[in-house]
DNA sequence: GTCTATATGTTGATAGAC
DNA sequence: GTCTATCAACATATAGAC
């Protein structure tokens, strides 16, 4: 891997500890250079994060692409269930939880602006293809007739409150692929026809 | 009020802005002092934000315990939706959500111990109320036979996911009362007998 | 309690030799 | 590309006058 890869990702594990206060030092101590020598590659701290938060962003974008792509010819249930399953291990993944909550918290104006607007793309994109599989399981009595958008809402909080419970409260048992399970059981429960 | 309350106040608007990367001299410019005139009422930047954390904390104990409190001679229905807008309410409130989310990522790993011991207590306390709201509704044939702790799991998820929906996409659609009261219509046809 | 002056360290970034 | 040397700005914290 070239110097400049290298930089790019102890940046991104130091960003997922530390946030935007990580230092230029501590990056060039973890690719074994001197400070200076960073900016023959990026001319600024800013330049090195705004990357690795675009290319981290990209990748989410991609990954939901990929999650929701290819379920066509699947029934409501195993959809639904495969895209909650797959998107919590998709965001739990090594340090992402953390980076993409520094994210959230960044004080830099420019760089958060980028964020919101990259993030809010991608959401958009999921949000849709939920809406189409709901809509597909009504058509198909595979759902409740009385299901509407607050499903849709409770299926998406449903997703975010898992991948947050491990934030507040460091508890084992909120990180078991058994607890996953039986949210979604619960919630199944009580949309199916 | 006094200095060291001043001091306290800013200090925790601060905090929720820009984590523990806050700057004494940030907080003796909003309290119209000096710096070093901060070292008067307090030994160190940690014992200031020591102080703030724990007397959040034990404010957030405090509102957990009145709102699942005094609630015994409602049924489940009213309880659980009473606890679910109320909570929302209170975890949404000013600055709160930000000043949570710089906690679960704040580097000082002593205050992170004392924050993950104080949080996990209050959590325990509010979840334990849920499950007895529940077993009493199964009692009293108000729930679905079928209702277990999956259900009770995805109560405290949804409460999450609410709150966190806003963090990740500045939506005002997530922000709005509307969302939530879907969100537990949603719930409660799915639970209910 | 509040101030000025100061100590000591770290930050992001640049100049210029090799 | 990498280095040493250096910069101005900022951090937390202390000494001591008033």
């Amino acid at each position: 891997m070239d110097k400049k890869n290298e930089i790019l990702n102890e940046a991104y594990r130091l960003f997922s500890q530390k946030g935007y206060s990580l230092s230029m030092s501590e990056i060039a101590k973890a690719v074994h250079i001197k400070t200076p020598s960073l900016y023959s590659h990026f001319n600024s701290k800013d330049e090195i994060i705004e990357t690795i938060i675009k290319t981290e962003i990209e990748n989410c974008f991609e990954a939901v692409h990929k999650i929701v792509s290819d379920l066509k010819d699947k029934n409501c249930q195993e959809t639904l269930s495969y895209i909650f399953f797959h998107m919590i291990d998709y965001c739990k993944k090594s340090s992402r939880p953390y980076f993409l909550r520094h994210l959230s918290l960044m004080q830099n104006k420019k760089l958060r602006q980028m964020c919101t607007t990259l993030l809010q793309e991608c959401s958009d994109c999921f949000a849709e293809h939920i809406r189409q599989c709901f809509e597909k399981g009504i058509r198909e009595k595979e759902l409740k007739e009385t299901v509407n958008e607050g499903q849709i809402y409770l299926y998406i909080s449903m997703i975010q409150g898992i991948l947050d419970s491990e934030f507040f409260i460091q508890d084992k048992k909120f990180r078991s692929k058994d607890y996953a399970v039986k949210v979604w059981e619960a919630y199944w429960d009580g949309i199916k026809a």
